[in-house]
Order: C-alpha cells, then sequence, then structure tokens
DNA sequence: GGTCGTTATTTTGTATACAATATGTATTCT
DNA sequence: AGAATACATATTGTATACAAAATAACGACC
C-alpha cells in the first residue's frame, strides 16, 4: 500500500520532467533542494541522484555550488532546434517504420487516441504532454541508442516550444492541430505497413506543419509586406 | 599543492572515461565502488555522482540494486552504429564548417598534432584518444546542443570499435591510417576555409575510410569469393 | 549616500552511519 | 549426491551530520 522511497524517487522525476515539458516549471528557474525533499519525502541524497539523471537527459542542468535550474530555452537553442530536428525526425520516423513491434504498435495507438482527448478538452499541457508521448513512442520504434539521445532533447525542447506558441487562437492555428492530428493518423498507417518511405515523408510534413505553426507567432504576416507599409499591421 | 575533492572527482571522471574508450574497461565490465573510492580517495557520494554523470553521456550504464556497469557493446549497438554515423558526422562537420572560432581550430590543430604523434609511437590507446579528441572539437565546433549528445554517443563506441579492430597488422591498414591523418588536415583546411560542402564530403570520406578499415576485420575477404570456395580462405 | 570589506545565514557538496537488497555459503532434507 | 531453504556476508541505496562555498546582511569608511 504504501510507496516505498524508490517510488517517490521515480514520481518525482515525472513531475519534474512533466513540469519542465508543461513550463510549470520555466526555462531557467532553479530548483529547491530543501523543499523538494519536503514535498516528495526523500532525502537530499536521492533528490540529486534525480537531478543528475534528468541533467543527463536535458532537462535540468546542474552548475557548481549553485543548484539545479531547468535548462535554458534561449534563441540560440531555437536555432539549433529548427536545424537539427528535420533530419533527426526523419531518420527517427524511417527507422520506426523499418522496426517497429505489434506492442509498440499499440502503444502508439493508445497515445494518438489520447492525444485526441487532449485536442477535445484543450488544455495545453494535455496536448503537449500527449504528444510528447506520442513522439517518444515513435523514438522506441526507432530503437537506435545513437539517435535516441538528440531525439529526446528535441522532444523537450518540442514540448516546451509549443508550450509557448501553441495557443490556438486563430481558426488557422485550430485547424492545424486538427491536420496534426490526422498526420499522427497517417504516420501510425505508414509504419504498420513498414513504408519507410511514407513515415519518412510523412516526418517532413509533420515538421514543416509545426514549423508553420510556430512562425505564425515568431513571424507573424510581415514578411510579403511591401516597403512603407510596415508598422500599419505589425501586431501587438 | 594538495588537490581538492573535486579535482579528484574530475580525476576519476577522466580515468574512467579513458579507461572505458580504450577497452582497459572492457564492455560490460562492472565497476565496484568501494575499489574506486579507495583508490581515488573520494567518498562513495561523489563517486556515485560521477556513475551517474558518465551514465547519462553513455559511458556506463546502473542498474538498480546492481552497480554500475560499462556500456555494452553488441553486434545489436554496432548496427545502429553504422546506421547513425554517417549522417550525424556529416551534419557536425558541416556545422563545424559553418561556426567554428579561431580559437577552436588552435585547438584542432593541436589535436591533430597529438594524433599525428600517437600515429608514430604507434600505442592504440594513445592513437584512439587522440582521434577521439579531435572529433570532439569538431564537436564542440558545430555547437549545436541537440545533435551533440548523439555525436558523443557515437565517439565513444567509434573510439570503442576502433581499439578492437584497428591493430594495423596489414600494410593495407597501416595506409588507411596515414589516409585518416591526411583527411583530418583537409578537415581542417576546410573548416578554416569555411567550406561547408568540402567539409561534409570529407566527413563522408573519412567516415567510409573508417568503416573499410572496420570491415577488413568484420568481413575479411569472402564477399567476392565464388561459391564453394569460402572455406579455404576463411582467417582464423 | 554609496562602496567596500567583514561577518552571519543559507545553500551546496562530502563523509559516514544505517537500511534494504542481493549474493554466497552452509545445512538440511529427500 | 542434489535441491532447497535458512542464514551470513557483501553490496547497494538512503538518511543525516558535517564541511565548504555562496549569498545576504550589516557596518565602517570614503
Amino acid at each position: 500500500m504504501k510507496d516505498s522511497v524508490g517510488d517517490r524517487k521515480a514520481g518525482l522525476a515525472a513531475h519534474l520532467k512533466r513540469s519542465v515539458l508543461t513550463l510549470a516549471l520555466e526555462p531557467g528557474a532553479d530548483l529547491d533542494e530543501a523543499q523538494l525533499c519536503e514535498a516528495f519525502d526523500v532525502s537530499r541524497t536521492p533528490l540529486r541522484e534525480v537531478f543528475r539523471e534528468l541533467a543527463g537527459e536535458g532537462y535540468l542542468s546542474l552548475r557548481l555550488n549553485r543548484g539545479a535550474r531547468v535548462s535554458d530555452l534561449s534563441h540560440t537553442t531555437l536555432r539549433d532546434f529548427f536545424l537539427a530536428a528535420p533530419m533527426i525526425y526523419g531518420a527517427v520516423m524511417r527507422l520506426a517504420a523499418l522496426n517497429a513491434t505489434a506492442q509498440q504498435i499499440e502503444a502508439l495507438k493508445l497515445a494518438q487516441f489520447d492525444f485526441r482527448d487532449a485536442l477535445r478538452t484543450g488544455s495545453g499541457a494535455h496536448r503537449a504532454l500527449a504528444n510528447n508521448r506520442f513522439h517518444q513512442i515513435t523514438g522506441e520504434m526507432a530503437g537506435n541508442i545513437y539517435l535516441l539521445p538528440s531525439f529526446n532533447r528535441l522532444l523537450i525542447d518540442h514540448a516546451r516550444i509549443a508550450m509557448t506558441f501553441y495557443q490556438p487562437q486563430t481558426q488557422q492555428m485550430a485547424q492545424n492541430l486538427t491536420e496534426a492530428c490526422q498526420q499522427h493518423d497517417a504516420i501510425i498507417a505508414a509504419i504498420e505497413a513498414r513504408d519507410e518511405g511514407a513515415a519518412a515523408q510523412l516526418a517532413e510534413d509533420h515538421w514543416n506543419l509545426s514549423r508553420n505553426q510556430i512562425e505564425l507567432f515568431v513571424m507573424p504576416a510581415a514578411l510579403d509586406m511591401p516597403m512603407g507599409e510596415l508598422s500599419r499591421k505589425t501586431p501587438a
């Protein structure tokens, strides 16, 4: 009945991951050891082990003599993200189509079910976590231990970027989410059919959609504007 | 004069990394906490933190209630390696050419100097470590935080695979090493010239050479053989 | 009033004692 | 003799006490 210290440790790790992915803990926020020890009823030793583990996975960063904080998400890292993501995502999808087991495909369908649910309920955090889970499973399917570390780091920041930018206020953005959901279905189909070409193509499409969604925020509408009219339409 | 505990901790981490890369600690070998504490004069707490850190970087793997061991290097991981390496190496080289700082280029030249030295002295461990350092610097040059985790993992196993297979017994293999060294020079030149195309091409060439060298051991000469003659030429 | 230097307080890092788990050994029973 | 169980030993995981470092608070001096 009562959970062991190991369980509480796992719970702590899960909580921290969730909090980072959903921006409940903002990039750069520093974590209070004493407080977390209290909250999760573990001593500092296992807590700090969790810190180191999550630091290794890219959730946190540790600075000597100055505690742990949530990994930054600067404009530099954003640039890196846009450079690396298409390549890694494509490779992972391709391998996923080649290597997925029946069991993993079932898990993926379940995750997609939850993602649909998240779209209905409309909670940004739920959506980000469900989407994260979906892609994490594709990573497991690919099962390449050399690709996974980078892929999982990308997923962390993809979730955080999505949390920042995906608040579907316009009709266009809501529609994009629906399309993303359909792409997930197509991805499942491609993987089930072992069609690596289709999977790679879908990865690219899915990525482009995601990228567009983000660009709707970062560079709102100014690109095609003739010179001299810029001030009028620049958004708040 | 006397080094602090922090220094000894760093020394321990460096020692473990070196030992893993050079196969002084073989894949799968388990590490004795007590013994290492004794040897490096640190208590178990910092030792275990180092373990977790190195596990995060891919050097070690930790199993619950059963200590740390050196990461495995199975045939499965070898396959993954050959799949992922060309893509990641190429991307890193390309970015390195784009982003390298003058200081980093100096460091790379220094590393290459040491690599040359290693070729002369002929120690496999020295060669592996120097080569590892060289490529690590290219990783730093690329400076993409999403690519680096995978890249560094690849470098770990590249060193270990090289230690396994590169014992330049035949003339051909010795010559390959010389060529690899020349490619390093060409890589430096391409990076210095900011020629990303050349850098990417060199990455591919360098990889193919490395791959061939490995294949000389894994699949010695049997490929082009007509059926019925296989037994005669299969090496010991 | 502001800056620098000193001292308290808090926070982080390490050592060690203790608890829990796994491993090895001996003994018993068939 | 061989298998199985109970016990002893060793190893791993956690809590806590202590040390070192950083931050904050205070006061002296300009």
